[in-house]
DNA sequence: TTAGAAAGTCAACACTTGTTGACAAACGGA
DNA sequence: TCCGTTTGTCAACAAGTGTTGACTTTCTAA
């Protein structure tokens, strides 16, 4: 019995891993609206039809893809004055990492179009940057540091692997690391002298 | 003749720049995927088929809604010190001055999931930022700061004008020009110490 | 006034989209 | 073996897309 259901459940979960993986693929690359059910039944050698009863909806369907976890570390247990290298760093990871799944790209190329994109990435700023990043420095200037890191680093993932700007592809990791990192350490520690 | 040629043009070219003006709001709110013919013909209070003879495709509709001059200042003319302001003082011009048009909010919209867009995006960089930019430093490292300084002009209008994260949009234009301003100052005028 | 061009309307085309329901095959427990 | 659930296929739907061509109306030039 156990085994049975064990097995009839990783059968059916075979396929639906396989469509998800198709699905995240082709967010990843088209966006919302440019990925198809069918292109996604297609990819994962199926049946539309298959598609909706895995998942209810394209909608569904998009919301298990889009499934982001930054992993950020924990900011106020390192050195102050390292905390935007290590910013960058993780960045790098999340971007270019040998464990980097296409997550932050589903959200970020269709955040613009689509509401839902959209209000997703919001919340992982929320529930994931505004956090860590508020945990220094004064709690009074909470957004503040957390909203200008965002910026810069969704600006430089925007630029560099989706927008593909050739001279922000042509930065090598240390002068990322170097010169995004050394701005993102002002916007994290630096009071904002009025 | 010459009044009546006039008088027809200007009686055509009136629909023409009505039909233009709906597609730009239209393509600025909801991108191109989002904003269909038919949407922008009820918005100029038109007939599609109106819009397709106009201008003889969607595609290049949004070719000609999509044209964007920044008018960025010749850095070459200002005090070295003062390039970060500069800049930044323009891009909030752009994005909030009272003469600001929809262009880059176009442009940004669409860029991450359709293809023209982000080959218009990156002509606007390769065409009006990067030269500016590279006036200024040294040669060699000519992509270097112009990548950098779009990125985070990028990341910030995009956080801030279509994203709309909280924090960010909070930020009075005081906070900007002095966090991003100083970043930017940085990435323009900072030699790359290796 | 009248012929002709210009401006605008209407219906339809071919196609793609997400989604659904009816049906067939595979499979596991009794 | 046989029944029932699971897994999958097929065709179709209703809606929306860009685009086209035939048609009518409007207006101007001769």
């Amino acid at each position: 019995m156990t085994q049975n259901q064990a097995k009839k459940i990783s059968k059916s979960d075979r396929t639906r891993a396989h469509i998800l993986e198709a699905a995240r693929l082709l967010f990843a690359e088209r966006g919302y609206d440019g990925a198809s059910i069918r292109d996604v039944a297609a990819h994962a050698s199926i049946d539309p039809a298959m598609v909706i009863r895995y998942f209810r909806s394209k909608d569904e369907l998009f919301a298990r893809a889009a499934v982001v976890d930054l992993h950020l570390p924990e900011l106020r247990m390192i050195d102050r004055a390292a905390i935007g290298e290590t910013l960058i760093r993780r960045f790098l990871e999340i971007w270019e990492g040998p464990a980097s799944g296409p997550g932050m790209t589903i959200l970020l190329r269709s955040a613009m179009s689509n509401d839902f994109a959209a209000e997703k990435l919001r919340e992982v700023f929320a529930n994931q940057v505004r956090p860590v990043v508020a945990a220094v420095g004064d709690p009074a200037d909470a957004g503040r540091g957390a909203g200008l890191v965002s910026s810069q680093l969704l600006g430089l993932a925007m630029c560099r692997y989706l927008l593909r700007l050739p001279p922000v592809v042509a930065l090598s990791h240390d002068e990322i690391i170097r010169n995004v990192g050394s701005a993102l350490q002002r916007y994290v520690t630096e009071e904002d002298l009025s």
